[in-house]
DNA sequence: TTGACATGAAACCAAAAGGTTTCGTATTAT
DNA sequence: ATAATACGAAACCTTTTGGTTTCATGTCAA
């Protein structure tokens, strides 16, 4: 059990990946409040149906978005908890932002420096 | 004034893209708290210092690096600034963490879906 | 039914990305 | 001086990426 047969979403192919393309981000953008199916997400951008439908696969792959068939058509809406996984990563970071931190790592760096 | 020629840091391709590549992101991690030279931080990588020097090009265009010379040595330090655009960005979608606006909006939603 | 709409799959293409090897140039050590 | 070290630039190659056009299928409307 647990192969490579499962269902969907078993590719995620990496959240970093799928928010490095601006459309991608504008999409998520579209659908924080609305759920909406390809050719109404079309009309924001200059390229043809096919490839925001393209961009749409990934965000799913990434877990990103998620479908629903209403009628003949499909909507997509926001599935925002693969972002966590980004927030955990930028989190390892937050120390540079607090100050008395940094002033330590200078006054550390002062001490070994020189060749 | 104001044009091209300001200086370097002017490109700033977009981080979003610069951190999307999982050896960048190691490097940004590596140089968490110490300065390193090309040469030591290629050690961690299955490729060459070529590859690694042209990783490293790419984080300070977005300005996620610096650079010192040191002797014959150049040694990269982490320069987290440029980060705050993606705390930003992910800001944005702060709102879907709370329970309290989930839940308002599934009510909505629930009002107005048969085609 | 018959036609229009909504959409993904497939085949294809050009450009960008991620590597490699080779070369030139500072800088340090002998 | 000479050799070794540290490194970026250039040229080149292969794979991935972002697009396009064409086609097949499912669904709704007349």
């Amino acid at each position: 059990m647990s192969n490579a047969n499962s269902k969907a979403a078993d590719a995620k192919p990496d959240v970093f990946q799928a928010i490095s393309d601006p459309t991608r981000r504008s999409l998520l953008q579209l659908l924080v409040d609305q759920e909406l199916p390809v050719t109404t997400l079309t009309g924001h951008f200059p390229m043809s149906r096919t490839a925001v439908s393209k961009h749409l696969r990934i965000l799913a792959d990434a877990g990103l978005v998620k479908e629903r068939k209403v009628g003949r058509e499909r909507r997509y809406r926001l599935e925002p908890e693969p972002l966590l996984e980004l927030k955990r990563w930028l989190a390892y970071y937050d120390r540079y932002w607090d100050n008395r931190l940094l002033l330590l790592k200078q006054l550390v760096e002062s001490d070994e420096d020189e060749p």
